[in-house]
DNA sequence: GGATTAAATGACTTGAAAGTCATTTAATGA
DNA sequence: TCATTAAATGACTTTCAAGTCATTTAATCC
């Protein structure tokens, strides 16, 4: 019944990266639009006009969230590929089954589809997106695909679209999951599609006449 | 100046269709939370209120849209598929570029990219988009699969997971283009993602030792 | 051609959420 | 201890769009 302590108190420096991180969770649940202020002040635990104390608009608040939730994400797969060394049959599965880990922690798939279904009404955020995010990663797969091509182990053709081929699968077992949650009874098991198809891509889908493999 | 024909006529038989005509493209192009009514009105050349006379909510706009339009698109790539005969070698690759055609045309992608967006926010809309679009296409190309592997063409393995491998990249360059239209100066090509893969994975990403091909 | 029907209108109501700001109060320090 | 600063509040204003409905008027039918 009584209130043993201060009504709040002033906490400047801890203030935004609980802020953000409402908002990661409110966004990651209703997306963009839908996302209210209201819901995001009350998760962090402060009241909306101290929103505002600390970004000016709902969109900055989402820039904040891709900056300093997204991107750090992305950069540490980015770095475990970097370092990846040796045969393009053994780096190829210790991508992908990484990026399903990445895929499957934080919120990062959440995310990624509000980026999808946002992009277009805020263009601003694609290019974050696109710039911070997918063309970077985008290019180191297709720079250690390149390199495995010059090495003669890899199929000739767009290292880009050899990219594609590689993540794709796993980009829509991930967003199946995101998207159909509740709906269907089945989702695929991210790190199952990351191994079979590892193999089905490297080893080729079609087996060799007579071959029992 | 003057009004040569009366202000406006009654064609209860054209109007539904022209109204999701027009909700198909600003839906599309603003997403569904985004949409106003009154620009879906304006396109389709009738006043808001005469929206609330074929549709009772804009969710109902929206089921129509996918009901009319995008149903009986995926219909026809999936009966294209049916047909398809043969050896999974030569079935495949047309599936693929089959459904890379119908990707590039209409708005299909636009309103895949809509629906991964707003699936969360309106559950009823992913279930719609699951139980009449992805998971009729899914079952068809896992079905077509589970009868190659049965003839001892395919590798084994969950044929649903080979079905990801197989259409996968493809989603994912759809997807590409259509966030990053205009922020990537760099679009993949579907046909070009389609052949590629196809060849990739059905034939392997990596060359025996020695290999040219 | 006049009466009737219902398609179509668009001004209005309603509700909701982004953004504002005068006030409150925790913290600081002289 | 008390004056000062600024973090935090939350009621308020503003804006915007979904949905309503009384009115208008094109079409139909006797």
């Amino acid at each position: 019944m009584t209130e043993p302590g201060p009504r709040w108190r002033r906490r400047k420096e801890a203030r935004p990266s609980e802020m953000i991180e409402a908002a990661m969770a409110v966004f990651a649940e209703r997306g963009f639009a839908l996302a209210k202020l209201d819901d995001i002040a009350r998760l962090a635990g402060v009241a909306k006009g101290s929103l505002y104390l600390y970004f000016d608009t709902k969109e900055a608040l989402f820039r904040a969230v891709v900056a300093e939730r997204v991107v750090p994400a992305v950069g540490r797969v980015l770095a475990a590929a970097q370092v990846q060394e040796g045969p393009f049959a053994e780096v190829a599965p210790r991508l992908l089954s990484g990026a399903a880990l990445a895929l499957s922690q934080d919120r990062v798939a959440a995310v990624a589809r509000m980026v999808i279904g946002e992009a277009r009404t805020f263009p601003d955020l694609a290019r974050v997106w696109h710039d911070e995010v997918v063309g970077p990663l985008l290019a180191a797969v297709a720079a250690r695909i390149a390199a495995a091509q010059a090495r003669g182990e890899v199929r000739p053709g767009d290292p880009r679209i050899h990219a594609f081929s590689l993540v794709g699968p796993l980009l829509m077992a991930t967003l199946y999951r995101e998207v159909f949650a509740g709906v269907a009874d089945d989702p695929p098991d991210l790190a199952q599609v990351a191994q079979q198809h590892d193999r089905s891509l490297l080893q080729g889908l079609i087996l060799p006449e007579g071959d029992v493999t």
